[in-house]
DNA sequence: TCAATCAGGACTATTTTAGTACTAATTGAG
DNA sequence: CTCAATTAGTACTAAAATAGTCCTGATTGA
C-alpha cells in the first residue's frame, strides 16, 4: 500500500500546530493538549524532529519547541525523511552514492526513476498545504466502514 | 521509508521469470527452483496474482502458470496493487470515489496530489524494465555492510 | 485410479511499528 | 542554591503488520 506510518501522520499534525504560531514556544504538553495526541507520543515525535532539525528546542523551565524554519520551507519529504528515514522504494535504492556498483546494478534504473518521481511530488507539498488539511477531516465511510481521523487513544 | 514489502519484491522476480517464456506453462516448483525462492512463498504469490488477474493458472497434472497478458502490459503499479492493495499514502486517499465527503475533506487535496504522482510513476514502469533489473543485482556494499539480493532462506 | 498440480484458508513466526516509562541534564524563578 | 518545569536519551513493552508454512480439498492428464 505504500502508506505512511501513523507516526508520520501525527508528526504532520504536530508540525501543523507549531506552524499556527511559528514564533511562540510550545511545550510538549501544550502540543499534546491541542492536538489530542498522547503526551509520550508527542514527546517522542518532537524529540525525533528536533534531532533531525525540523524543530528547535529550548530546555529548562519555560522551554519548549518551535519550527526550525518557516512553514513554507518544510516539505512532506522533510517530514517523512525525519520520521521514517529516506524514501526508498527498494532496499538499495535509498543509498544513491553509497552504492559503489550503482552503474552495474540493474536495480537502480527503473526503481530509481520511480523514487525520484515520488520524491519530487513529496518535495512540492509544503507544511501550509498539509496544515490546511489536518484540521478538518470529517468522519467518512471507507468501503462501507465508518472511519474518523485516527488519533492516539489516551 | 515508503518501501515495498518483500513479497512485492519477490512478486516481481516471479513475474520476471514468467515473462522470460511467456508462452510456456511453469509450475510453482519450476518458478521456485529458478528464482531460488521457497516453494510455499512462490505458491502463495502465484495464487495471489492469479486471483488478481496478473497470471492465469491451469489446474491438474501438467498445470501451471502463465502471464495473463504481455509483459509490456504489466506495470509496477499492477504488481503493487495485486500484492499490497491499492497505493494510498494515507488511509482515506486510496478510496477516491468511495469517499462521500471527498470535496469537504481537506486531506484529499495535498496527499491526493502526491498519490497521483506516485501512481503515474508506477504506471510508466513495465515488467520488461523491471525484469532487466531483477537478474543482475550484484553483491554490493550498503553503508559498509555487504549485502546481496535478498532472497528467501530455504 | 493415481500422481501432479492449483485453491483456499488457517496457523505460526518474525519483524516492524507504536507507545510507555524511567533517568539524566538544563534552566528560569523564588 | 534549590526547586519545579521542561527537554534528552534510551530502554523496554505491547500491538500490529508482514512473512512464511502447512494442511486439506479440488482438478485433471495419463
Amino acid at each position: 500500500m505504500l502508506k505512511m506510518s501513523k507516526l508520520t501522520d501525527y508528526g504532520t499534525m504536530v508540525l501543523a500546530f507549531l506552524a499556527a504560531n511559528p514564533t511562540r514556544m510550545q511545550s510538549a504538553s501544550d502540543v499534546a493538549r491541542d492536538t489530542h495526541l498522547a503526551l509520550p507520543t508527542v514527546s517522542k515525535l518532537l524529540k525525533l524532529m528536533t534531532r533531525t532539525g525540523l524543530v528547535v528546542s529550548t530546555r529548562g523551565a519555560l522551554g519548549g519547541y518551535q519550527l526550525a524554519r518557516a512553514p513554507e520551507e518544510i516539505s512532506a519529504a522533510d517530514v517523512i525523511d525525519a520520521l521514517e528515514g529516506p524514501v526508498a522504494i527498494t532496499q538499495c535504492s535509498g543509498s544513491v552514492g553509497h552504492c559503489e556498483l550503482e552503474d552495474v546494478c540493474g536495480v537502480s534504473s527503473s526503481w530509481q526513476k520511480i523514487n525520484v518521481a515520488i520524491r519530487r511530488a513529496l518535495d512540492e507539498v509544503r507544511l501550509p498545504h498539509l496544515a490546511a488539511a489536518e484540521f478538518r477531516m470529517p468522519p467518512m465511510n471507507l468501503m462501507g466502514i465508518p472511519i474518523t481521523q485516527e488519533t492516539d487513544r489516551r
